[in-house]
DNA sequence: TGAATGACAAATTTCAATATCTGTCATTCA
DNA sequence: TGAATGACAGATATTGAAATTTGTCATTCA
């Protein structure tokens, strides 16, 4: 049961887990302490509160599947392929953590509605992605002059249908892959160049 | 207490108030039926079942809350516009709600979230207004060629973040008039006519 | 005769007693 | 001496017995 010193790392991977086991309901700190053979109390030493140690068990795994998207995000593929790329890998990921194993998911989505300050963290490295990947489009010539932050936000926002988990009761219906491919290329289409000027057929009156 | 005779118009009616006053947790067709001054069996004769009731209840509001909308949609406004003030139209309907009387929309919420069949009807009459607006656009040759449905789904699905009430808890931060105005101006970005050629700063390799 | 009633069984909710858990801290241990 | 313990108070969760609610239907009423 136990093993060397008792360290925040071990901690974290003991509650880790407990929490895939008993579920984010059931699992206690005294369930972790017993875990790693030590009294709760001493859990107390190394973590705040029981919060505290959700937050960063939270943490650890938003960092995790973040990492392949940062790849995408500084690929050498052309901006606008590379945008598609990234933001169907977004929602991939969460389809398939939804889909594939949903009492984890539950877990997750359980610590995340708790741990605001993360989400928001989170939020905002996505969007900085999302953002290095218009910059560069826009270096390129295959984005319209466009402020990199807003656009990324917007971007961010106008997916959410597709990647924030409060809609993944949808996500197994028919006709999500084309709805969701449908709206990438309006967006695509919204941050192409702009063309010489707009020809209106009515007069403005 | 009571008056002529019981018509399902007088027991919607009555459910309405009920609901209103103790929330969708408290609320029982004995209290309807007790409003009305009736046996709670007189009110099977008229609803199969209390989901039923609440399902009409649902019925009713989104009704009344989408004549607003319909008026916007069949406006003479030329569509760009009229399509950006049907969207803030809807945003601010449901921010209203949710900021104005959170109780009662908790009640929405709640009845919303049994009635599946309602909602999905719903948001086809939303998407068939949306897309009646695409179609004027693109007669007038104010947006580009595109099959109006798909669009209107798509302009649907990408402001979701802003009238989806899972979302509301966001609605009153700063900054989400900016962040709303920055996607609309994308999505009509997007539905523009095209330009002349895409021209690219670096060759396809 | 057709609408309304109210007694009833089954399902669901409430509530209070009981048990468990979180977080602290004076004490022990190595 | 600094890490670990475990007893403890207050907060939170569980449980199951009692009460309420839903939905039915044989009977009553106008």
């Amino acid at each position: 049961m136990n093993d060397s010193v008792l360290t925040p790392e071990r901690i974290l991977a003991a509650a880790e887990d407990v929490l895939r086991r008993y579920g984010p309901g059931k699992a206690t700190v005294v369930d972790v302490a017993q875990a790693l053979g030590v009294s709760h109390g001493s859990v107390y030493r190394h973590f705040a509160s029981k919060a505290a140690l959700r937050d960063a068990v939270l943490r650890g795994w938003l960092a995790r599947s973040m990492a392949p998207l940062q790849a995408i995000a500084t690929s050498r593929t052309p901006p606008p392929a590379r945008l598609r790329q990234w933001f169907s890998a977004l929602r991939q990921t969460k389809r398939d953590n939804v889909l594939g194993d949903p009492e984890l998911f539950a877990t997750y989505s359980a610590l995340a509605a708790e741990a605001g300050e993360a989400i928001a963290e989170h939020k905002g490295r996505m969007q900085q992605q999302i953002a290095s990947i218009l910059a560069a489009g826009v270096a390129s010539g295959d984005f319209r002059q466009l402020d990199p932050a807003a656009a990324a936000r917007a971007l961010f926002d106008a997916t959410a249908r597709f990647h924030y988990p409060g809609f993944s009761h949808l996500w197994d219906q028919p006709g999500e892959d084309a709805a969701f491919s449908q709206l990438l290329d309006l967006l695509l289409a919204g941050l192409a160049p702009a063309p010489a000027a707009p020809r209106r057929r009515k007069p403005a009156r």
